[in-house]
DNA sequence: TTGATAAAGTAAGCCGGCTTACAGTAAGCT
DNA sequence: AGCTTACTGTAAGCCGGCTTACTTTATCAA
């Protein structure tokens, strides 16, 4: 039964991806640690960084995590003292983030230190093969937010009926 | 400065990479769930059955996870009583590992829910596609191991200088 | 105005990855 | 025999993902 292609997929790509992608994680906090932030700290501060300034929530969208789990990595910066969080004004609910200034030597030498990791990861790597692993992970990922999508949705009708 | 390729690589296929990983993991874990067991624990009974009965330092090279991590999935796996524990008469270090009988039905459903997932996430991918994913990700994750290795190496280095 | 509903963020707790440090056991070399 | 070294597994604890449940505050409708 489909032993073709379904022992292809099953043995080595599903593997294939989770494996690429803890080996990534593993090699960016190494290279990283010297600088005292793991890349999900790094990400953040990054998108902080190119929104000026924005709600906890906001931001939570932009990077597709959880809010708790945001929370969590906030609390962390705020720590270190590369994000500040203060009360919105406007809304006593939110919480306005921003980078202090201590934020953007940090964020110029992870900038550069990420380039390199990049760069070795896709060493011998074609532009038209880079493209063409972007256009089929782009795909895979539509896919798996459409199954996401209708795993809720029938979540919430068995809720209702 | 190679803002062609690099951006590409920093804005997409890097996180890209992490998002489909993390959504692959959501969506079994969702899938499965009513079986009552994760991806995670799905993939050491797989190792385990067909290595028919093995220690935990073996297990965990073969996993690519390290000693601890099995540890605590053993843990959960034997308290679900799928997974059985006992010390190895030849060696009193050693606990030699074995799947249970009531593993068996548990590991054929969740080899079918699988199955449907993997259908799921790779629509609408041709073979071809899928051939040089494999391909690009085989070669991205050697790279990787490359620079840990180098990394493990340049420490092991300075520990001793 | 007040009362229900919705939204922002936090708390608590689980999973799975990691590291460092340790106990127990084996094996090898004097 | 005894000492040292090396290996197996565990403990403890951090990080980053998640969910569910909660508090606080807004908002909207009656």
């Amino acid at each position: 039964m489909e032993s073709d292609i379904g022992d292809i997929r099953a043995d080595n790509v599903g593997y294939l991806i989770g494996d690429v992608s803890r080996m990534i994680r593993t090699v960016y906090d190494r290279h990283v640690e010297p600088l005292g932030l793991t890349r999900a700290q790094w990400r953040v501060m990054v998108r902080l960084r190119r929104l000026e300034s924005c709600t906890q929530t906001q931001l939570a969208t932009e990077l597709e995590i959880e809010k708790p789990t945001l929370g969590k990595l906030i609390e962390r910066l705020e720590a270190k003292g590369w994000v500040r969080r203060r009360t919105d004004p406007q809304d006593a609910r939110s919480k306005i983030l921003s980078l202090t200034a201590a934020a953007e030597p940090v964020l110029d030498e992870m900038y550069q230190l990420a380039d390199e990791v990049l760069e070795g990861i896709f060493a011998g790597i074609g532009e038209e093969d880079a493209a063409r692993l972007q256009r089929t992970l782009t795909r895979i990922k539509h896919n798996l937010a459409g199954m996401m999508e209708e795993a809720a949705a029938t979540r919430a009708s068995a809720d209702v009926g």
